[in-house]
This record gives C-alpha cells, sequence and structure tokens, in this order.
DNA sequence: CGCGAAGTTGATTACTATCAATCTGAGTGG
DNA sequence: CCACTCAGATTGATAGTAATCAACTTCGCG
C-alpha cells in the first residue's frame, strides 16, 4: 500500500495517506516522505516513542536528527530573556521536527511531545545520503523546509494585529484544517494543548483565552467544553 | 577574493564577504552562496536591477527562481483577508527571498524592494542542476531555508507578548545586529522602512511606532530623527 | 511658496493584562 | 463509593496599554 521509493512528486495532491489498519502516520501528509520504506533503507533511521511531556530535542543540542512525527501531536517552543517558554507552533503526525537546526549546527527550539507520541528519527547525514540514490527525496525535503517557513509566515500573519477573538477562531480553524488534510475529522475534536499553550501562542494571556472561547461560544460559532470542540468546518474558507 | 566554487562549508563563520570596490554583497552572509561564481556558472542566472517600490515577486506567481539580494532592501508581506498588507519580514544584501514558493509551486508571499536594489535571479531548476556538479550547494541551499526558518521563529517571540516599546527596540536591536555582521556601521543607520512598515511587522498601529520612538529617544536609549538612527550596540547582547 | 506624504502629538475609547476568587473534573486514597 | 486534592479552566473587577480619530508639524519637491 505505500509507495516503492521514499518519495512522491505529486505537488498538488494534499490528501494524506495513512496505514489502514492503524492511526499511524505513515508519510508526509503532502506525501513526500514516507517512513516504512525510509526504516528499510537504513539501519539508523528509526522509530522511537515519545511520551507525554518529554523533549524531542532542546534548544541548544546538537543538530543532527530530523524527527518526523508518526502518531501524536508536539509544540515547539523558544525560551526568551525572562526565561518564559514561547510557543511558535504546532505540530502533528504527518510534521517534520527540528528543520531549525540545520542552519547554526544546533536546534533553537525545542519540541515537547503533548500527547504519547511516536516519532521517526531521521539522521541528516543518513537522509543526504539516500538523497545521493534517490534524488527526487532532495527535493522533498525542499518542500518540506519550504512548506514550514509559508506557514511560519502565516502564523505571524496570525499574531499580528488581530483581537483576541478573532485569533482564537483563526487558530481552530487552522487547527480543523490540518485535521481535515489527515482524513481526521475536523469538525469535532479535542485540542491537545491547554489554554495557557493556546495563549502561548497567539500572543496572549490564558484568561483572555479563555474569554475568547466562551464568546465564541456563546455567539455560536463554536461549541467548546474544556479541550473538546465542535466547529463548522464549511467557514473555514 | 570569492571562493572558486560556489558554497563554501563553514558554519561557525558570521562575518561577511563583500566586494572591496564597492557596496556590492557577492556572497550570503554566512558565506554559502557566491553569486559571481553563480553568474559564471549558468547561463540563466542573471543580475536584475530592482526599483524602490517594485515586486520581485507576487503572492500566487508561479515559483520558478530565488532572489539572492546583492544591494538594497525589501520586504516580504502577506495579504489578509481584509486586504491589508501585513508584513513578516525584511532583507537586506545577503539575504535570499523566494523560499517560500518551493513547496506548493507557488509564492505565498510577496516582496517589494524598499530601496532600489538589485537582485541575483536563480532559476531553482539551475541551483537544483548545479547542486548535482557541487553536491555542498545542496547543502548550503538548506542552511539557507533552515536559517529562514529559525529566524521566523524568533521574530514570532518578539510578536507575542512584549509591550510596544520593548517590541521596537528589539526590532532596531536586530536591525543592528543584520548591519553589524555584514559588517555595515550598526550604531548609526537610516531606517529603509516607514513607521507604517514597522508597525505592520511589529502588529501595532503606526502611532503606536511613533510614540514609542519618542519614549525611547526620551529614555535615552535611543537617538531618532525622522529615520535616522543612533543606538547603543554594545546593549544588543 | 504651496502642496502632499510622512510623521508626531493629543484626547478618548476599546481592548487586554493583571490580580483574585471560584469552579470543574480527573485522579487518589481512605 | 465518596471525600479529598490539585491542576486546569472560568469568571469578575480593575488597571494599564494600544487603537482610534483628529489635529498638527515637518520635510521634500515641483
Amino acid at each position: 500500500m505505500h509507495f516503492p521509493i521514499p518519495f512522491n512528486h505529486s505537488t498538488s495532491t494534499q490528501s494524506a495517506v495513512s496505514c489502514t489498519t492503524c492511526a499511524r502516520q505513515t508519510q508526509c501528509f503532502a506525501q513526500e516522505l514516507d517512513t516504512d520504506v525510509l526504516l528499510s533503507l537504513a539501519e539508523n533511521i528509526r522509530q522511537r516513542p515519545l511520551a507525554r511531556g518529554t523533549f524531542a530535542y532542546r534548544s541548544g543540542d546538537a543538530f543532527n536528527t530530523l524527527y518526523f512525527i508518526q502518531e501524536g501531536f508536539c509544540k515547539k517552543a523558544l525560551i526568551d530573556d525572562a526565561g518564559q517558554e514561547c510557543i511558535v507552533g504546532f505540530s502533528m503526525a504527518g510534521d517534520v521536527l527540528g528543520l531549525d537546526g540545520c542552519a547554526e549546527g544546533c536546534y533553537t527550539s525545542q519540541a515537547v511531545a503533548l500527547q504519547d507520541s511516536v516519532v521517526c528519527e531521521i539522521p541528516f547525514t543518513s537522509l543526504l545520503a539516500l538523497s545521493f540514490t534517490f534524488p527526487s527525496l532532495q527535493q522533498s525535503l525542499h518542500r518540506i523546509m519550504s512548506r514550514e517557513i509559508a506557514h511560519n509566515q502565516k502564523s505571524m500573519l496570525l499574531l499580528g494585529s488581530l483581537p483576541a477573538e478573532e485569533k482564537l477562531l483563526a487558530f481552530l480553524y487552522g487547527l480543523a484544517q490540518q485535521f481535515a488534510v489527515r482524513g481526521i475529522a475536523a469538525d469535532a475534536f479535542d485540542l491537545p494543548m491547554s489554554r495557557e499553550e493556546i495563549a502561548g501562542f497567539l500572543g496572549l494571556q490564558m484568561e483572555t483565552v479563555s474569554r475568547a472561547f466562551t464568546k465564541l461560544h456563546a455567539e455560536g460559532l463554536i461549541n467548546v467544553q474544556r479541550r473538546h470542540i465542535r466547529i463548522d468546518t464549511a467557514r473555514a474558507a
């Protein structure tokens, strides 16, 4: 059921491919990496469980590995001058972590699992070596990094200039879209992160996020019960 | 005076290399690309002047080119739902533009020159072709993209959770550092962008930026006269 | 000299942060 | 099975900050 080579040329496809017998994600959501194939190609490409609350990597660690999330949910964060954790993004099954480390030889961010997760560890040198045998793998990496750049730019748009309520709504629609792309129910889901973590990402305070949830609920735009969200995905542009 | 090959393995070097006879930047600030060499290697890698106010590329344009800024200054922006231009970053000589287009086949942002500039147009396919001959060129590209990711993450930290005055100060220190890395005087410089553009980047209103300038000046942290800034770079951590 | 774009300043309103109290639900142990 | 506990979440009151609207200033330019 998987492609015989660890890459795929299609750029337009946005649908996810996952194993039918389990929820485990084996391909990047644009089908650019197939971990089943990668695992079979190199000895040092391995799966590793990542328990809730543990780090995939920390800021300052020497960079040598990319982490492909097969199962679960992670947050990416920077530590600011005040020692405060500032969340710069969330990643889910099918995403790749650690792309920021390549430039300076060490990670500038840290990644923590918000759920018990499974990552596929891909030593960067192995990936480079494989990309000689499979040239399109190189281009897949470019696309993955490029998508990260484009995605971060959109996040910056979200952070600037929107009032709290709209920030939160846009954030939820964004999440729903991520789920939809992966073939997961997008109109009802459980938030993997706390109010505080949402606040940290949106540049707000926890209380403001909570109030925004309450208000959006009252306005009928969403349905909230603690971390369970129901949302009308048809509106999500 | 330039490297004989269009790439360089050093990762630790942070100093810039520019032509001694002119202000033109020929190498990426981490010495990863040398445009003089690139220009000599492929016919379709060309220099192009970019007049103030003109686009390097627009959102939605088909992606096929990276733009290496040799001279000048550009802003990168997204257009939000309200048709408002939201600035997601500024780029200067030695930076590479257009990295966000690789993923989806079209640019998701737009880039506009804030000064009369000169860019080196690098067709992406040419770059890929060259990276077969010069394998390290591939890794240079990875580093450039990775740096963009790390840099955007830091920008997100700037946008979230800091009050206006501190945002502006951090922005100015960041700019000063960019200048310093390139060997340009960093303790006194002219801002290439308007108050409104700074506001667009920092997620503030123009008036707030203006007030923040006034206040920082009054506090003696900076010296402002319209667009001319003097700043104590020793404090810039 | 007048014009217009860019920038500054002032007054007021709207929004968000902050501090504090309370509520809820999951997990724990008696 | 139920009270207890505690972290996460909600709500309220108030203070602080930035947005908004408006007037004014400065500078470059024809």
